[in-house]
DNA sequence: AGATTGACTGCAT
DNA sequence: CATGCAGCCAATC
């Protein structure tokens, strides 16, 4: 991210902001982020560096759940860190997105 | 500068 | 439910 106010950087701070216990989907985050789709979302989190504070596992597809990446195991421990924050997977793997999706800034 | 790729989504078949 | 195709846009080669 070269400037402060990149795509990316947007995205990041919106992904930040999901609270604990919530996830949300990339086309989600790509509507709050005007300028930006669903992939760019996906491929702001495969550049995610590491160490950063980007809640990056709140962050699944429009199923609810985890989407395969590109590199190794990062889903398994995504789905990991989820069910640590008390989200349960159902048998196919999904979450309940009616239950555990980020409604932002909207008075559930 | 042009082509390729990618942690996505939606609609059509 | 499986496949295919289009739209979207930045990063990489």
């Amino acid at each position: 991210m070269a400037l402060p106010d990149s795509v990316y950087q947007r995205i990041y701070s919106t992904v930040r902001r999901i609270p604990r216990g919530r996830v949300a989907s990339y086309g989600q985050i790509a509507r709050m982020v005007r300028g930006t789709t669903p992939r760019m979302v996906g491929y702001a989190m495969a550049a995610l560096p590491e160490g950063s504070r980007v809640s990056w596992h709140r962050v699944v597809n429009h199923g609810g759940e985890v989407s395969a990446r590109a590199a190794g195991d990062g889903a398994v421990v995504q789905r990991v860190l989820l069910e640590k924050e008390g989200l349960v997977f159902d048998r196919s793997g999904r979450l309940d997105l009616a239950r555990y999706g980020w409604k932002a800034r909207v008075a559930r």
